[in-house]
DNA sequence: GCCAACGTTGGC
DNA sequence: GCCAACGTTGGC
């Protein structure tokens, strides 16, 4: 079981947009960036464990979520109508895909960025890293306990 | 609003 | 293949 860290602007689709999906369950569309696409296509698994990240005004770990499904093709790449529609995108050779994920809890308090930092357990962090924008990371094992002890001391 | 860090684009 | 220009992300 792997773990990993997925971002997202509260004002485009926050925690709450997930929890109030049939399920808590939703797929991950438009992530535009071929590393993260990897994490995604080729490495996310049912099972795996995520922690959710919002950036913006407020960057904070903010609950943390269960992958439901394996990677498969991102359809609003396809989508003209879509602010993700990507042209070089075809039904027939994917270029984007998504998993779907359930959210399992939402944090009583959110855990600032500002808090994670400094703490020697996530000193290897990718969230922490200077000038890290990728929107899907991966997380050890030790990290996401780590971030979840916090978030139930806070 | 600023700006550093990145990724992408496109001319050559 | 190189690299300058540009656009975006995202913390501060």
């Amino acid at each position: 079981m792997k773990y990993w860290l997925m971002k997202t602007e509260p004002s485009t689709y926050s925690i709450d947009d997930l929890l109030a999906e049939p399920g808590q369950t939703d797929h991950w569309d438009g992530v535009r960036n071929y590393q993260a696409r990897n994490f995604m296509r080729d490495e996310m698994q049912p099972g795996d464990k995520v922690l959710l990240y919002h950036s913006g005004k407020h960057p904070a770990v903010v609950g943390t979520a269960v992958v439901v499904r394996e990677g498969y093709p991102d359809h609003t790449a396809w989508d003209p109508e879509s602010d993700h529609f990507d042209p070089k995108s075809r039904p027939d050779t994917p270029t984007w895909y998504m998993v779907d994920v359930r959210c399992e809890t939402k944090f009583t308090t959110p855990l600032p960025l500002k808090h994670l930092r400094g703490l020697s357990a996530l000193s290897d962090m990718w969230l922490l890293r200077r000038g890290m924008r990728l929107s899907i990371q991966p997380v050890t094992a030790a990290e996401y306990e780590a971030i979840l002890s916090l978030a139930e001391s806070a």
